[in-house]
DNA sequence: GCGACAG
DNA sequence: ATCTTGTCGC
């Protein structure tokens, strides 16, 4: 069973479910039925007085054998400076499944965050929010272990999708059986889109809002790219 | 039954 | 995810 409403560890983060312990899935079922208890918990709607300060990018990169390292970065929202970086090193003990990739790379992220000095207004994951099977990918996950606003940007989508005009900041609904579940974003011009959806705590205009403003130069937000490089530098 | 399927 | 050279363009 998940413990609700309490303090996993004390640190920067407060967990709102207990986030690995101590029912952690092993199974594809028992992963699938974690997914389906907790994705009622998943809100959509964005508090109005949410600003977002401190962005956290979450990143996992793998190496040769079954090592791999979660790298969490906090950006300053406006000036894109570093204000914190944790990097966890670890092991794959869950096998890449389309649909349970949370379960490969949130125990570590968990460990990760709960090491962050700064507290995020909002997580950036590398991965899918909505834009899931059952509507509970990673950065839904994440979002509501951790109760913070979070936003899944991923690099390819899980369905058909029609392309969005060129110019930077267009965009075109992500449909899963009839059901708007994201947007494929495009974040610069001549490049391909990213795949927005809502993790948890915030509406799609606010997440897309949210990747574009971390986007100023490359396709993928500055979070990701920093994440990104950072548990590549940890992993050699 | 078969293929597709975030990283 | 990861393995990789060159190449086009700002």
């Amino acid at each position: 069973m998940t413990s609700a409403t309490t303090c996993w560890r004390r640190t920067t983060l407060k967990w709102i479910i207990d986030p690995v312990e101590p029912d952690w899935p092993r199974t594809p079922e028992a992963a699938i039925a974690l997914q389906e208890r907790l994705r009622p918990l998943v809100s959509t709607t964005t508090d109005p007085g949410l600003e977002v300060r401190a962005v956290a990018g979450l990143d996992v990169g793998y190496a040769d054998d079954d090592r791999l390292a979660a790298a969490v970065v906090v950006l300053d929202a406006v000036t894109l400076e570093t204000l914190d970086e944790v990097v966890v090193l670890g092991t794959s003990d869950f096998p890449y499944v389309p649909g349970l990739f949370a379960f490969r790379e949130l125990p570590s992220l968990v460990t990760a965050l709960d090491r962050l000095s700064v507290a995020p207004d909002l997580l950036v994951c590398d991965g899918q929010g909505l834009a899931h099977p059952r509507r509970f990918g990673l950065a839904c996950h994440l979002g509501v272990v951790t109760g913070l606003p979070s936003v899944g940007v991923a690099k390819t989508p899980m369905g058909p999708f029609t392309m969005p005009d060129d110019e930077r900041g267009s965009a075109t609904d992500l449909l899963l059986d009839d059901e708007v579940v994201g947007r494929a974003l495009r974040t610069r011009a001549g490049v391909k889109p990213v795949f927005v959806s809502v993790g948890h705590r915030l509406d799609l205009d606010r997440a897309c809002a949210e990747v574009l403003r971390l986007c100023t130069e490359f396709r993928l937000p500055e979070t990701t790219r920093r994440a990104d490089s950072l548990g590549r530098l940890q992993l050699r």
